[in-house]
DNA sequence: GAACAACTTGACCGATCGGTTCATTTATTC
DNA sequence: GAATAAATGAACCGATCGGTCAAGTTGTTC
């Protein structure tokens, strides 16, 4: 019974190639790619190990395969707050929402591209999909901040996905050592509360930095460099309801 | 040939364990725990597999061996600024700049570790570790900042760790991005810049938010909370060479 | 029901892995 | 130079791995 085309259409009964995609996610989160067999992911699939050859090529083809779930809803995640047409100010702060709860919630995703990232050999999809990752943050960035200089908009990238990312994956092992769960509740809060305050910080401190250099410039052009398009509302918080958590932030 | 005790003693000459040693660190680093063999170990130190398990017993008693050369320079690294007597200030400053170095210096080292981290079932040791380094740094910061909320010692370990090692570690895969070398030159004081500007303005914050706090206090009790200590000199830089390099600061 | 394709099974293969065993060599000590 | 312990080399073992293959089963189409 391998297809479920017309018969019976209400409960969808995941096929054998989507049972091995579940259960091969669940593994390499779990343990990461390297120490994942095909043997295992079969196993617990409930099906043989020859099917994993038969539906994906090959352990690299199967990875990929989970790799292309995440990254498609990790693109989404982000690709929806930076389209949005609120003020930059308001997007940077949603920017950081959407990241943050898109982590939290595939927290064990993060630990695997993490460890793939920290891997010298990386799989050439994560590199891919790293890039276009970087790309798409890093130019929404230049809307506040310059190309180059200690606050490039190539450096915040690091320091803002670092205090998002690093914060699930030290989760498991910072949830011990801090006696609560990271991921969820009032820890959580915290953390969104933190990265809100230091994107504030930095935003204030772009518009302090972009109106000395205006006043400094002698013909008064107005908003002709990166940085000007944030002095709408200064050190404001974003207008009421800016995501669907904004309690926490001020 | 194995012993040079007292017959040559000029040339060092590492011992055979020193070797597979360095040759370990070398392969770990390069290709991660789980992705070295004995026989790879033993093949690039130029001898036989069988050495290895004469040495270190199992391949985790290898891995730990590497890791604990490693955790003895980190931890040596970041005492040293943090036990000097210079002002709280300086004392920040100064731990940036020896993590940064130290990191950008250890790179592959920082990949490692980091991969360690991201896995769920990690070694003991790493994070026995990752503990101590965790306590030691996060204390160190409770002089500035407060237990909890948005500006949390154990936020800013989080956030000010992740800005230093993720850079070292996304170094392999930004420096393609970017066109250049993320550990050295321009780019690296670049991000030391970045990070001591970052610095610089959550340390004026917290020094804001205490003068309103204790204006807002009846009883004029002064330095009494944690976040006091630092208003000796606001919003200065540290006072003239507090590490080798001050240049890039401001 | 014949033909056909999609799916599934279970046995199998060569390679590699961590680790062991044991004989041999080397340096040291008396 | 005999005794001894440390160091080394070489062959080997059982387990597991990724991957293949041929044979079977099931559902679809005519």
């Amino acid at each position: 019974m391998p297809r479920r085309a017309a018969p019976e259409p209400k409960p969808p009964e995941p096929s054998t190639k989507e049972q091995l995609l579940t259960a091969a996610e669940d593994l390499f989160c779990k343990v990461g790619y390297e120490g994942v067999s095909a043997g295992d992911v079969a196993r617990l699939a409930g099906v043989r190990k020859s099917l994993v050859f038969y539906y994906f090529g090959n352990m690299a083809g199967l990875f990929e395969a989970v790799l292309e779930r995440y990254y498609a809803a990790h693109t989404q995640a982000l690709t929806g707050v930076l389209s949005a047409d609120d003020d930059v100010r308001t997007r940077m702060h949603g920017l950081v929402d959407a990241y943050l709860d898109f982590m939290a919630s595939h927290a064990r995703y993060a630990s695997l591209v993490q460890a793939q990232l920290a891997n010298p050999n990386l799989h050439p999809m994560v590199e891919k999909n790293f890039g276009l990752l970087y790309h798409l943050v890093e130019g929404a960035l230049l809307e506040v901040a310059p190309r180059t200089g200690r606050a490039a908009s190539r450096q915040l990238f690091v320091t803002v996905s670092g205090a998002v990312i690093n914060w699930c994956t030290y989760a498991p092992l910072l949830s011990r050592l801090m006696g609560d769960d990271l991921l969820t509740g009032p820890l959580l809060e915290e953390r969104r509360a933190h990265i809100h305050w230091l994107v504030g910080l930095v935003l204030d401190a772009l518009e302090r930095e972009e109106e000395t250099a205006a006043k400094a410039r002698p013909g008064a052009k107005l908003n002709a460099k990166p940085g000007a398009k944030l002095n709408a509302k200064p050190n404001a918080k974003p207008p009421a309801k800016p995501r669907q958590r904004a309690a926490a932030r001020r």
